[in-house]
RNA sequence: GGAGGGGUACCGAAGUGGUUAUAACGGGCCGCUCUCGAAAAGCGGUUGGGCCGUAAGGCUCACGCGAGUUCGAAUCUCGCCCCCUCCGCCA
């Protein structure tokens, strides 16, 4: 969320922001709601302060054992016209806080103006592999392995559902605690392990709510919603609160499945692990100060990529243009994996800087340990990484001619030292 | 799920319709005085939001959240959320 006085204040730079991120947004709408809003309030505020004067003689009028009657009937009046200024009130405010919610982050600086044609590629590693055979997609892998069963996944929930077994489900657990070992012990990060149902106003601090309602499962009975990202659950932690200089930067990195409905992408990606409902994923999250956010990103992006290159898989680091980052973000790293069953690079981590745009939503505080003022601070996440896809990864990398699976030197320990699925 | 108790500031806690955050009192924390220094003691300070203002400052709102009663609500009524105790169920 941006604060309405930057909005006043900064009224072209919002207006740019919206429209290079292909928005339409009414900001003079907005401003006109704002102004009656602080005229109602100004007027309100002296209303209120008469009545309170007029309290105050009543009281000592009491005291006196005076008659009150006439000061009784001049507070009712003040009372009444109160009460009409506090009902439009509370029409003006919840539509101005639904518009403010609906108002994407400001993109910092060195994010590139435009729509998906602009994403640049900053930099990549590793090398695609050279096949001395035609290599074969993750889904031709798994079946013939049989360690994926698509068919029986569909029977016992739907469609685009995944059912891992025997290797794979070994080798899901084994990437999980490799990265998380890797982020806690090597990177510096608490790890947590959160509900996977969140309430409203937790979907709200992170900006998946109110916009992306349709895209989230939802409890109706309890209106509780699984997570999409443990970004929510993490970030939340510390909703509400007035956290100490001292004690940033805060890292926490979880394991937790990911909830999609993927409502509008019907059609797309159907088959195998790249677009699916439920996924597993570690994610990464950072509390810290603001001027320390860029800074932080790319630490935050370094920690996401070390987990591909130790898995020794090619990828690319891609920066994200206007259009393309997300509603809540000021700037945005993707990291692609190559897949080369299905020739596809796959987008595996996503490493953002939401600078103080969700902390001013969640309400989320330092206190300047020189100035003792209140600040937001700065949020941060990235995906570290992302689970299902990079099981594609690894399986169509990795593949050999006969059509077994070498496992990642890394993750060796983490399957009793196994070298080959097969 | 049932019964009972509770939610007040950094913490504990009083306040149960009349000057409303000058919410007593105790503790913690910060500053000052005293001291060679410390402790003790004494004095002062210590919630957050909004509006107006260059500022100094002024006004205003908030006692879990939301409605209501009243000229006036921390205090009364209703709904919701959360915590505690007991009972039931349960991995």
């Amino acid at each position: 969320m941006l604060d309405i006085k930057f909005i006043r204040d900064n009224l072209e730079l919002v207006k740019t922001s919206i429209k290079n991120r292909g928005l339409k947004i009414d900001l003079e709408e907005i401003i006109q709601i704002d102004n009656s809003r602080r005229e109602v309030l100004k007027e309100l505020d002296s209303l209120r302060a008469k009545k309170n004067e007029a309290n105050r003689e009543i009281s000592a009028l009491l005291k006196a054992k005076k008659d009150v009657k006439p000061k009784i009937a001049a507070m009712k009046e003040a009372a009444d016209k109160i009460d009409a200024l506090e009902a439009k009130l509370k029409e003006i405010n919840p539509s101005l806080e639904s518009s403010l919610l609906n108002i994407p982050n400001i993109a910092h600086y060195s994010v590139p103006v435009g729509d998906a044609s602009k994403k640049e590629i900053s930099s990549s590693w590793g090398k695609k592999r050279d096949f001395d055979f035609p290599p074969v997609s993750h889904i031709e892998l798994a079946e013939n392995l049989d360690i994926i069963d698509f068919p029986r996944a569909t029977k016992i929930s739907a469609t685009n559902f995944i059912l891992y077994k025997g290797w794979a489900a070994k080798l899901e657990r084994a990437l999980i605690n490799f990265m998380l070992d890797l982020h806690t012990k090597k990177h510096g990060y608490t790890e947590i392990f959160p509900p996977f149902l969140v309430n409203r106003a937790s979907m709200t601090g992170t900006g998946q709510l109110p916009k992306l309602e349709e895209d989230m499962y939802r409890f109706k009975d309890d209106d509780l919603f699984l997570i999409p990202t443990a970004e929510v659950p993490l970030t939340n932690i510390h909703r509400d609160e007035i956290l100490n200089e001292e004690d940033l930067p805060i890292y926490y990195a979880a394991y937790t499945a990911c909830f999609r409905r993927e409502a509008g992408s019907y059609g797309k990606d159907t088959k195998g692990l790249i677009r699916v409902h439920q996924f597993d994923k570690v994610e990464l999250v950072k509390f810290v100060r603001p001027q320390d956010s860029y800074a932080e990103l790319e630490k935050l992006l370094q920690d996401a990529r070390e987990v591909l290159q130790l898995l020794d898989l090619p990828y690319r680091v891609i920066i994200l243009p206007t259009a393309d980052i997300s509603f809540a973000a000021s700037k945005c790293y993707d990291l692609e994996v190559y897949a080369p069953g299905i020739d596809k690079w796959l987008e595996v981590s996503s490493c953002s800087n939401f600078e103080s745009f969700q902390a001013r939503r969640a309400n989320i505080r330092f206190r300047n340990k020189d100035t003792k003022e209140l600040d937001f601070v700065h949020t941060l996440n990235g995906s570290g990484i992302a689970l299902a896809r990079t099981m594609v990864a690894i399986l169509e990398n990795y593949q050999q001619k006969d059509g077994s699976i070498l496992v990642p030197k890394v993750l060796k320990p983490y399957v009793d030292g196994k070298e080959r699925i097969q």
